[in-house]
DNA sequence: ACTTAAAATGGTTACGTATTCATTTTTTTA
DNA sequence: TAAAAAAATGAATACGTAACCATTTTAAGT
């Protein structure tokens, strides 16, 4: 392969000139930098960004830990932190984290010398967030929070569970049921928090209300669905904690021959894209403003890359998107 | 930063016996392992992944070039690939191609030392294969190929478009149209092959059939779809090119009151995951195999990265999956 | 024309690792 | 116990670039 050295010889001038040539052609008289330049073509040459990233101590690449695809969230989040990357000149290492395959990934992720990371896949309480620190390569978190409260864009979750469950109540239904996330994730925590909250300001007692809580796969979502049609009073409502919980959910209800939302009411939280498709139509809860929640985070890490920005912590505010997944109730 | 010189000295060796500790331990005697194992743990060592690469000559990066996610075939496919490179060890560069920003991610990957390449985004004629090849660098393309006819994994385009196109005439619909996409791609180019070869067969003459085109954009879509509504004859059943247009226009249908199937049929190409869902439900035309196109094509391509395959040229048969946007004709 | 400043270029080095080759140490064998 | 073989280690170098400092060339000013 060839390298600036070579272009150095052909043209007949030292390597340092080459590499200004490519760099700082102010710096280069015009018939010097015509010069090289044909070197450069007749070589074809093609400058080497490892060698570059070696001595400049910057790879150009941001890492991004996703949830999986099969989540709608994070089509929304990974089509705009990529975009938003490339946008800016950087590359980007992705990653779709998920049970399984998170130690390999962070493994791989820590021994890589990106310039920054943007993740969604921390614990309230995760270590990662400490090794994160040591290694000290900028880095932020979107949708979930750790609890050392630093690094996060996420939506007012507790707001968010409280409002599509107000929704809920408010259409008249009594005999609701809330279908969550492990509480060892912030935002799973805390809508089920804004979910019991609402419960509480309509005088409902909690302990009467079903709460499932699964690790948001399908089988697990489908093992659930199955429970609450063996609840003894059925539900008319179901709260589910996330966009991505109640499209599935949808699905289930569907296959089943039920109607939603004559049978089921169905709400989630996010207003992911999919949501708005009208063969769906849910009714869901997300950020108030038009921005998606990748965007404002990428947003912010280059920020916090530039130093314009020492620590970040965000929380957006959400409102009610009423659709067609839910109604007031049927007597 | 720390590097192995520092734990060498920090451990009394050399900086070569580090190196071997962490590539050939079994060259290193167990005690002077220990010792440097040692050394990394105190001085909190991380390998300098980059100047591995720079003297290894390979980066363990594979570079992605999809189309954007609100095209579920994408999502798919960009599941199956991120996937399977993170399980290889390798890493993934991510770009999303679409009309305005191609160029500019061309130019970046050209400039970018990955060890192979995999993408979607070749016309037919496209100069940036022959820059590949002059670029020296594996690549494959999946979904679309290039005149040259090398290094792609397809299905059977025309075979998906006739399959298509026969379901919906053997239902008994004889008003039917066709929304396809840009023919310099070979995928869209071939697919609509299949479906005046499906016409011809029928005795059907393809100047009776009206044919939109399209960029596969939203906007643009739901401007065919006026189009349509206006046509003298409205036709009642709808062959996309694609799921994605497929689903967009069942999108576009219910938004205006349309029922699908009652008041259109239709039908579309690539049997994506969303089109499973039952809210959805779309008929499609995919792969006959279990596998993921995505999947066939990155398997592919390590085989040409460890010499064991050196062209690829696949093309994967389908079949019909009828769901519940086609049903017969109803008079 | 002569000095001085500015512009242009080149030589050398650092970045941090793996690799090659040479040397030392240890073990095996006769 | 000496010689030979094997194991363990180290010194030096290459990878390809950007950056720093030094030097040469050109232009400007008097």
């Amino acid at each position: 392969m060839v390298s600036s050295k070579d272009v150095a010889k052909y043209a007949g001038v030292s390597q340092t000139t080459v590499s200004r040539v490519l760099n700082t052609p102010e710096l280069v008289k015009p018939k010097t930098v015509e010069k090289v330049m044909q070197a450069i073509e007749e070589l074809n040459y093609i400058p080497n960004d490892v060698a570059r990233s070696l001595v400049q101590k910057k790879t150009g690449i941001i890492t991004l830990i996703s949830g999986p695809l099969h989540n709608p969230f994070f089509v929304d989040t990974t089509t705009a932190i990529v975009n938003y990357v490339n946008a800016r000149g950087y590359k980007v290492n992705v990653y779709f984290g998920t049970e399984d395959n998170l130690d390999s990934i962070y493994n791989s992720v820590l021994e890589t010398r990106a310039d920054a990371i943007i993740l969604s896949s921390m614990l309230y309480e995760d270590d990662l967030f400490f090794k994160l620190e040591k290694r000290g390569i900028p880095f932020i978190m979107y949708n979930r929070k750790h609890q050392e409260n630093r690094y996060f864009v996420e939506i007012d979750n507790v707001e968010a569970g409280y409002i599509a469950t107000n929704h809920i109540l408010t259409l008249g239904h009594h005999d609701i049921c809330w279908i969550g996330g492990p509480h060892e994730i912030s935002t799973f925590y805390e809508r089920y928090n804004g979910f019991k909250n609402a419960l509480k300001d309509s005088g409902i007692g909690i302990n009467t209300v079903p709460a499932f809580f699964t690790n948001t796969k399908k089988d697990d979502i489908e093992r659930i669905f199955e429970e609450i049609l063996k609840l003894p009073t059925r539900p008319t409502a179901i709260c589910a904690a996330t966009d991505a919980i109640a499209i599935e959910i949808l699905n289930l209800c569907l296959e089943r021959g039920f109607h939603v939302p004559k049978d089921f009411n169905v709400i989630g939280i996010d207003n992911v894209e999919l949501s708005k498709h009208h063969s769906i139509a849910l009714t869901t809860v997300g950020l108030a403003s038009e921005k998606n929640l990748g965007f404002i985070a990428i947003e912010k890490l280059f920020e916090v890359m530039e130093k314009k920005s020492t620590c970040i912590q965000q929380t957006e505010s959400v409102k009610l998107f009423p659709r067609n997944t839910t109604c007031k109730k049927i007597n």
